[in-house]
DNA sequence: TGTACTTCTGTGGTCTGTCCACAGTGGGCT
DNA sequence: AGCCCACTGTGGACAGACCACAGAAGTACA
């Protein structure tokens, strides 16, 4: 086992083991390499995996913000990995589609039956009227879009599902792009994905978890199909 | 912008451009330290987030094995961040248990209603039968059982399931581990294990959709709640 | 006494140089 | 012809140094 990985596992075990919380910070690069016994070069090669998976974050200075926090975001380092390999390699847009079909229906459905935060929802909404606005641009327009759907799979409280949609925002982002430029009759198309938005938001809003799902699954694949993306 | 994310972000386009294809090595550390005009720590720190992401495994020595390889594991970023997060404690094990089985019920439902690839079936069987062995031992079973469930989602042909499952191996394998030491009667419990498996197995090769999704969301939720672990 | 400035200290970021372990390669010896 | 061994290129690891940065502590001044 390399020494970048033995420092890994050691750290891992201590975040196991809660002796760094979140929002506390590990030892410093030099105090870790000499209680570990390795270089502080080791220690950075691990630190650097830990950032790039969204546990640690790190600054320089110093004061309370500086050194390495673990931090909360799980869904940077999965988008990272998602967006590596869906964006360079050979994953068909169909599955994207259908991954995302699964993530989300579940996902609402579960918002659905949750106690409703009204705080969140009203998030959601905002991004609703915000892409009602007719003199919005497309790329803003799919901006928001995104936007929304992140959001309201986020209120499902599952953070893995999140994160892994965050992760396939970009690759998502690309097709939906391709999809609005093929779009006949845009400002049609536009007012109509709105209003299914609305839809959505309105049956969470209810409670109404299996009608939810299905205006997702509608949703999703309704666009996939009206862009012929998946003729291609 | 710091200097291994700038070696990174270069390295990177270098891959969406096709510039060394799957299977091509990267130049060696030190070339490309020198050919970017940075230190070679900073490219290693870059080809380490690499490596940890499954886009590029390395070896030492000499010859065509040797450097760092680029490789197409997605399975392996993937799994790495989610066994870190739930390290971490930020990922409840009930999120990775419910994205289970939104994402295992849709492969199962899309593999029963895609035309049936014998040779991927009886691989599936194979588990299966290998479980049904009496004198194996609980770490064994286990084994099976996470190839089980991998292959099966295999079967939906989506590639992207497929690796955020293979993603979360580790992260199952160490619930359902404990969830295994918390049973009473394990030979019991294994033996409807096996069962609901050949179940839902039978299911898919009848082209029964929706009753194996069925099947597997109250096999795997049915585990989870005979463990307890969802009162922890 | 209070405020503004300066210095100190601890932090990550980066580089240089060095040595080691490893594995394939090829030349030389038998 | 076959075997052995030094060579070479690779990543792995380390030590030490310097820099930029940001907060904290100390100091000078009003």
């Amino acid at each position: 086992m390399r020494t970048h990985e033995r420092v890994l596992a050691q750290i891992e075990t201590g975040l196991t083991a809660g002796k760094w919380p979140i929002g506390e910070r590990l030892p410093a690069e030099r105090a870790l390499a000499e209680e570990l016994g390795v270089s502080r070069p080791s220690v950075r090669e691990a630190i650097r995996i830990l950032e790039a998976m969204g546990i640690v974050r790190t600054a320089v200075g110093s004061g309370p913000s500086a050194g390495a926090t673990v931090i909360d975001r799980p869904a940077a380092g999965l988008g990272a990995a998602v967006r590596l390999h869906v964006a360079s390699g050979t994953l068909p847009v169909s599955d994207v589609v259908r991954t995302r079909v699964l993530l989300e229906t579940g996902a609402v459905r579960d918002a659905a039956e949750r106690t409703s935060d009204d705080a969140a929802l009203d998030r959601v909404r905002e991004h609703v009227e915000a892409m009602a606005d007719p003199d919005l641009d497309v790329a803003a327009f799919l901006e928001h879009d995104q936007d929304f759907h992140i959001e309201l799979a986020r209120l499902s409280g599952n953070q893995l599902v999140e994160a892994i949609l965050s992760g396939m925002r970009a690759a998502v982002a690309s097709y939906v792009t391709a999809g609005a430029e093929a779009v006949e009759e845009w400002p049609r198309t536009a007012a109509r994905l709105c209003a299914e938005h609305r839809a959505i938001v309105d049956a969470v809003a209810r409670h109404d978890g299996a009608g939810a799902a299905r205006l997702v699954r509608e949703h999703i694949e309704g666009f996939y199909r009206e862009t012929g993306l998946g003729e291609r």
